[in-house]
DNA sequence: TGCCAAATCACCGTTTAACGGGATTTCCAT
DNA sequence: ATGGAAATCCCGTTAAACGGTGATTTGGCA
């Protein structure tokens, strides 16, 4: 809360073109310097470098293949500050984030004293999620909860099915009976209270189980 | 070009407290006043005031029912320029927003060039794509050309096949035999190359056929 | 190590939906 | 007005899902 300026460098990392040039608007009084990147690989040059001390970042840069990624990059920087700025996020991503040790998540369209509380946590190695964040977090209702109590290799099935592939597709690629596919199935459909596979993928979607719905093909 | 403030006045509509951070301080040294909200209530109120030459806004404000809100505000305003500035856009909503008069469109992943491309166009009254905008609208291949090649009552029907509705159901609610249902299923499959309702829907929503996907519910 | 949950496989009868093909009517635009 | 596309309808066959029940094996955790 001082005006001098702090000696961190920070890493702007998001697609967006504007979310970059909004945050380094925001911290230009509050830190020293800024890079800004739009893919892994302009990312991991800047890692390189030493001083980064904080990476502001959505989830998903466009080449990030999974949360696999993210991971090693909290594990090889245990040091840096990892804040996630997101346009929307699920209960499931969450707690995947949370098992990779990244713990500091604000939305977008949350206001500047979210944004800063973030990263002051971030900085401080303290977790931090915004208001909103929470509110998706404790919502006992809807897919959310419900998603998780699914087995691996049950969520693995939802996603077969979700892709068009039917029971006996999924018993071949999985080289397994189509008698235990058809339980999964069974066990999926009452567990999530569907009764269709179309229903069945807009659960999966809402319940953040399906990436890649990228809408600019 | 000049180092002078032109006496125009915007508002910023959008859900993301970035997004609105983000065009103010890229567009106070070049205008007067701005006005920020982000809800359809809250873009109402402003439009009251005299000397709005300027709307920056998402297509989805979030509680915008659909397009027609949109159409209303070009309509009632045709004097205020409106440049739609969204995450991603698909084929058939650039036509839509084309049918309605609203031809300035530009991703958040583009680059102030492109942002402030948009804005002149739309000040002067001219249309202006973005180059990303433009890919998506000539691209044709993929789910956007070929969903065009649907005729009405087929893409009423594909929202209600992905809404999980069963043949049957359908038929009912539409108050037409289950075997018209049936062949125009048959249809849209062939026409689309798709096997499976999951397949279909996964198409529509690629086709901005489907909205209302909500990530945080 | 011993328990429990998960994962695996299996059978059966019933029900539902999809598929392929053929056909008629409505409607719009040349 | 008329040809063609769209929308409507029907049937028989085939494939898949449903639902219920039960049993064995695997794997992790206490």
């Amino acid at each position: 809360m001082t005006n001098t300026k702090r000696n961190i460098s920070v890493v702007l990392a998001d697609t967006q073109f504007l979310t970059n040039e909004a945050l380094r608007a925001m911290l230009t009084p509050l830190y020293k310097a800024f890079y800004t990147v739009s893919t892994k690989a302009g990312l991991q040059q800047y890692l390189q470098k030493e001083g980064i001390s904080l990476i502001i970042t959505d989830y998903i840069l466009f080449d990030f293949d999974s949360i696999s990624e993210l991971e090693d990059l909290r594990k090889n920087h245990p040091e840096i500050g990892i804040v996630v700025l997101t346009n929307s996020i699920t209960h499931i991503k969450i707690k995947e984030l949370n098992d990779i040790g990244i713990r500091n998540i604000v939305l977008k369209t949350d206001d500047s004293e979210e944004i800063f509380h973030a990263i002051d946590a971030a900085l401080k190695g303290k977790k931090y999620y915004s208001g909103d964040v929470l509110d998706i977090l404790l919502k006992k209702d809807g897919p959310l909860e419900d998603a998780t109590i699914l087995t691996t290799s049950e969520i693995d099935i939802v996603r077969m099915i979700s892709s068009g592939l039917s029971t006996k597709e999924i018993a071949v690629k999985k080289h397994i009976s189509f008698h235990t596919v058809m339980t999964h199935r069974k066990n999926i459909f009452r567990k999530l209270g569907v009764s269709s596979s179309p229903e069945l993928l807009m659960y999966a979607i809402k319940a953040g189980l399906i990436d890649n719905i990228e809408y600019h093909i």
